[in-house]
DNA sequence: ATGGTTGCGAAGCAA
């Protein structure tokens, strides 16, 4: 099985390269997150044509997030169970075959020590909180998203100029490792331990092309599905060419 | 060079 996520920032304007990658990279499973689109006007149909059923959580002008599956979509869950504040439409979850598959995407935090930024540590905390009461480290269950936090500084291109910035905070790397310490491993890290494997560069100042990124997409495996990885890819031929997003799709192979 | 780009939606905000 192979699970798949992609910042796709706005649906409406990425479907053709999303229809375009699921041709090509054959996922399962894809999470996608800033689809910025309201739950009335989702692509399904689009996406039923490619085999893929959907779920999807959004309201429309922000953020957003969606899981499309080829191996059944149920018991859909939009925002979190306790019904915190998820400050718009940032998390829904499906069980696709045997895997309770989250499709999540963190708050940016905007600026260190913001209402932003707390808010962002908050609902870090929450989804912390979530995994807790609703599920079991010792079933199938990946957690897939933006998590808008590089997990160290090899995940960055220059620990130096961002340091004391949002992504790379202690407070906000402490809160991811709540998440994975309740049971999950970061898919990527399974196969490599380099650094400059990135998954997001800014549109601007051509950073893609300076290799200037960040890696904040992760996908996060419980134990079960970590025991079947294969091998894990960024696919930053999905970051070239015709509009892109300014992330690329992370993707997992499983038995 | 205190910059740069994209998306949404129609000016400015968010990333």
């Amino acid at each position: 099985m192979r699970i798949a996520t992609w910042n796709v920032n706005s649906l409406n304007a990425r479907l053709e390269r999303v229809l375009e990658w699921l041709e090509y990279a054959q996922p399962d499973v894809l999470c996608m997150q800033e689809t910025k689109l309201a739950d009335g006007v989702f692509p399904e149909m689009a996406f039923t044509a490619a085999g893929y059923e959907s779920a999807q959580h959004g309201d429309g002008r922000w953020n957003g997030v969606a899981i499309l599956s080829r191996v059944g979509v149920q018991d859909v869950r939009s925002g979190f169970a306790s019904g915190a504040d998820e400050q718009g439409s940032r998390i829904v979850s499906a069980v696709c075959g045997d895997t309770r598959v989250y499709s999540v995407y963190v708050p940016n935090g905007r600026v260190v020590d913001s209402e932003f930024y707390e808010a962002k540590l908050a609902w870090l905390s929450e989804l912390r909180n979530q995994l807790e009461t609703n599920e079991d480290p010792g079933s199938p269950v990946a957690v897939c998203g933006d998590f808008n936090v590089a997990p160290e500084d090899r995940d960055v291109w220059d620990p130096a100029k961002t340091s004391g910035s949002t992504h790379v905070t202690g407070p906000e790397r402490s809160a991811l490792g709540e998440i994975t310490g309740w049971g999950l491993s970061d898919a990527l890290r399974i196969q490599y331990e380099d650094g400059g494997l990135y998954s997001w560069w800014d549109y601007r100042a051509g950073c893609f092309h300076k290799h200037e990124g960040m890696r904040i997409d992760l996908i996060l495996l419980s134990a079960p599905l970590a025991k079947r990885f294969n091998f894990v890819i960024i696919d930053r031929n999905a970051r070239k060419g015709k509009l892109p997003s300014d992330h690329a799709p992370v993707l997992v192979d499983l038995s």
